[in-house]
DNA sequence: ACCTATTAATAAGA
DNA sequence: TTCTTATTAATAGGT
């Protein structure tokens, strides 16, 4: 329901994820809200954005605590007795998941290799050049942004340059007009080149930060 | 969003009620699954129905338990004991971990990208070039060794080609003994070639795991 | 449950 | 973040 269709899976542009995090947020809220008028439910809502931000609905006339407990009763769950258990079993699983990323990221940097059929050597071997890739794209954007700013740079010290030049001759007439007095036929614009070949002030712009 | 607007208001017929919460209810908690996906979110739902039902959704990759400790640390209540609390510190650990080496990894895979400065953009093509590097050298010993052992079923190709040959020419020799009689002059060795040529039998053997 | 006219949510862009 | 608007998604009222 908007623009266009998306597909319910990780959003991986940083901003969008946070804007459509924010928006789908209230909607929830919103719509939590809206169930417990208009059917009198208790509801709770807990929302934690990816940074870590909390975001909370509850039913009026009731509390987390109040519907938490309701839950315990309702599913069996203990939650309070069974926090320990399922903390554990929560460390288990992260710590698997830990692993195995340690795992990948260590074939990709060309680590513990030696167990690895060639087959998977090659899937590496794709994901690396595919990660090449994209870094080259994201490089070239950079790149093409900072020779832009590095010709506008080069511009306005033509102009600055232009402007001093400007000066000077101005300067410099008005001192001979000093010694020598006034010469009217004298042209100033004459002086001037139509083109000033300005070097750039950084020249090696693309290879800083 | 139906056949008319409707007030969000208590709904009195209870019966519609009942089949507005049910759909409400679906929509909440596809709502808060999707949420949980696109946003990379942890999100709890406890809805209990006027009639007392219990439904719930929680992020995968948590718990409602979980949920409901992050909740008390943010919201300030504190009422679990050190155990969970050192617990929790270490899921917190754990989880920070986890992320950087998520970041990690999406980096090298060539994602979210778009934040990173070019330097920092070049040591990920370092780390690439680099995985490259270590990952061809391992894929060249497995060349090797499999070209290796193409030499090795080859020369084990030779000699039973050779000793075919052998029987064959044993077998044509004992004929034409039949044939002919036996004829103790006739040396065996004199039509084994010193060198076969046989054809590997693994011509691509490198291709294949 | 299913149907579908309508309203509501929201993705993309400014 | 907030506003706008084209589109998609949710759903109210019926069957």
């Amino acid at each position: 329901m908007g623009r266009g269709k998306i597909e319910i899976k990780r959003i991986e542009n940083q901003s969008n994820r946070q804007v459509t995090f924010s928006k789908r947020k209230n909607g929830i809220l919103k719509k939590a809200k809206e169930i417990s008028v208009l059917c009198d439910a208790e509801v709770g809502v807990v929302v934690f954005s990816s940074a870590g931000k909390l975001y909370d609905f509850c039913s009026p006339k009731s509390s987390l605590s109040r519907i938490l407990e309701k839950y315990q009763t309702n599913s069996g769950k203990i939650l309070w007795d069974e926090k320990h258990k399922s903390l554990s079993a929560e460390i288990d699983r992260i710590k698997k998941e830990n692993d195995n990323m340690q795992i990948e990221l260590r074939h990709l940097k060309g680590e513990d290799l030696n167990s690895l059929q060639p087959k998977e050597l090659i899937m590496i071997e794709e994901a690396l050049d595919n990660g090449l890739t994209n870094l080259h794209e994201k490089q070239m954007e950079h790149y093409d942004r900072l020779m832009k700013t590095g010709k506008i740079l080069e511009d306005e010290n033509k102009l600055l340059a232009f402007k001093l030049h400007q000066q000077d001759i101005a300067l410099n007439g008005n001192m001979r007009e000093l010694e020598l007095g006034y010469h009217p036929d004298r042209d100033f614009a004459a002086q001037m080149p139509i083109t000033f070949r300005v070097q750039p002030s950084h020249p090696n712009l693309q290879e800083n930060s």
